[in-house]
DNA sequence: AATGAATGAGATTTCATTCAT
DNA sequence: AATGAATGAAATCTCATTCAT
């Protein structure tokens, strides 16, 4: 740990962490300034202390759990090497389970809000960008390495993700059809049957 | 339900209307009353006269769109027979092009709705199940006149749907890494890999 | 009196007249929307149902009062013909005695706010212009009725008008220099040294 | 109070000089002790460190400006034995041009803020009846010396400061009637008219 | 002597809902 | 069957003031 950031700055990642989980509970618009105060255990006052408005801090806190999110994907690879492994603790990294559903809820209110709201689009393009790249790459090792197959890497990496996404949105949604068990059969399923 | 609908229903289809369009320009939480008003040319005291609250008329906007999905792909069935060409046909028919983007609009804001009101999320289980039934039954007899391979036909169907879910969300974002081409040969391409 | 304006209307005068007598009475700063509509006996809700925002209100009350005070003047020199007695009854309208205090509190508080909001002077220029005009058309008459001096008429109106705000305003401010017996023998007797 | 003021008093008059000019600027109710603090380069702790209350800044920059104003009228008559000479110096010296509109701006705030808070009203009381005293000692003085005619000293002395405060009003509100030469050619021609 | 983080009281504004007509 | 004036509850936001440092 670095030296302690200052009160400010620690206080101001309170709000926003407070701030992105009430919007996965409750959606960017039934999110009330209060609440996030009572959560902090400060008044309104101080949450506008540190943002100016309650737009300029919902945005801030899609961009902190977005940023959350990434950190992530770069812990979950650190220290594997085999690209099959690397894949499985990736995708591992981010299954909807326990508390880590509220990433992927508030992915899901970020998209719904993005939709109106053609400034936040920026957010997902960037990270999603991101996120193909990553796969791309593990695929493209495994490649090299003779042990992948040699299909078409980024299209392969669009095609699980995208799937991912509307899988774990069925799983939002308590559908009958997916299951956690089911969304690890039918990525890794779909990834085995390209890759292996 | 009279073969004349009444002024009445008429009336409140208009209100349904206006009000699932609105939400998929606005998101429900930024819907007033007042512009479904103004939309349909009436005043706040009429919606009210329709709808008890606000709620209620959300609600019975999203099952309205609902129905009228579902109408498209049975619509889009009807008159094929080939399993590949109904395959491409329901496909098509939800392609999110023109206005039929608002289409999904409207499904990403009822997720994101439902994921924090699980009243609604009957409604995305009743339609996601009779999407994928779709898909499986044109499989399943595409497999019997053996046009296609004996794959697992639900599997199938799931990855199909979801994946496309996933890249719509993408192009909804404007994503670079997919447009409405690219989700075509997405698409097609896994059915094709898939199937044939 | 013409058929009763419509409910609508006649609020919405009723709204304006509280507001600028707690403008006169508070300053506009210190007005509350409550405090209007306390007045009224409605809510601030119905305030904000005939005004979009404050600054609205209060520029509309600005203008209502400006325009009350004309029409006052307008009163006032109907019926009269002779020169002299049609500027002692101009003058004679606007004291500032009883009530009719608010109507130059309502003056100061106008041009206090006018000069840091430079859209409100219009106000003063339309409402000053014409009492300039007025002044100088009843001097020329008198002028051309043999009644008054041939002096320079508008360069008059401007001296005695100016000297009337400067008076008023140390008399609203108690001065002991001015009261309103003092304020008459001013005006007048600038009026008599120079007309007559 | 020591011959060399303390840093203390020092920063004292640096806040009240900033808060007259905001007052000036953009009337006392718009005026934010944040403001003044950044003007001075300082914290909204430090400037309640000097005053208790926001009240007692504006009361004490409104008498901060009103005795500035008088000084300057000392100054101007400083130097100046001839009764007309010192007229129009002293007339000179206030005239509403480039920074000096500030000046003016104080006291219309200052007539609009007494008009609701009497407890300010002592103010303008005091320094009216100075400014009414030195243009009266200044007309005795010409009459005595035979430069002057024998009208009523302090009767003009009040007409023609009044007169003054409702022409500087107009120019304050970019009146199309008055202009800094008109200004001049009314006070010193009504001064000449009365006194010559 | 000065700071600035934090507060809380209060103000404007929004908007679903009601109800007399 | 429909209206729209009116409401009031609630939400955001502002800002003078406090206080530990």
């Amino acid at each position: 740990m670095s030296p302690r950031p200052s009160v400010e700055a620690a206080r101001r990642e309170e709000v926003l962490t407070a701030t992105w989980e009430l919007i996965a509970e409750l959606g960017p618009g039934r999110v009330r300034i209060i609440d996030i105060a009572e959560r902090v255990g400060s008044s309104t006052g101080t949450i506008h202390y540190y943002f100016d408005t309650k737009e300029d801090l919902l945005d801030a806190a899609f961009r902190f759990a977005v940023a959350d999110s990434r950190r992530r994907s770069e812990e979950a690879l650190a220290g594997h090497t085999d690209p099959w492994t690397r894949l499985v603790a990736l995708l591992e990294a981010h299954m909807p389970r326990d508390g880590r559903q509220k990433e992927w809820l508030i992915w899901l209110q970020l998209w719904a809000e993005a939709s109106v709201r053609p400034e936040l689009r920026s957010l997902n393009q960037e990270d999603y960008g991101l996120w193909i790249d990553r796969v791309e790459d593990i695929v493209r090792d495994g490649q090299e390495r003779g042990a992948f197959r040699q299909i078409a890497a980024r299209e392969f990496a669009t095609r699980l993700l995208t799937m991912m996404d509307g899988l774990v949105i069925q799983i939002l949604m308590d559908s009958d059809e997916i299951d956690l068990h089911r969304l690890r059969e039918h990525l890794f399923g779909f990834a085995r049957d390209q890759l292996l």
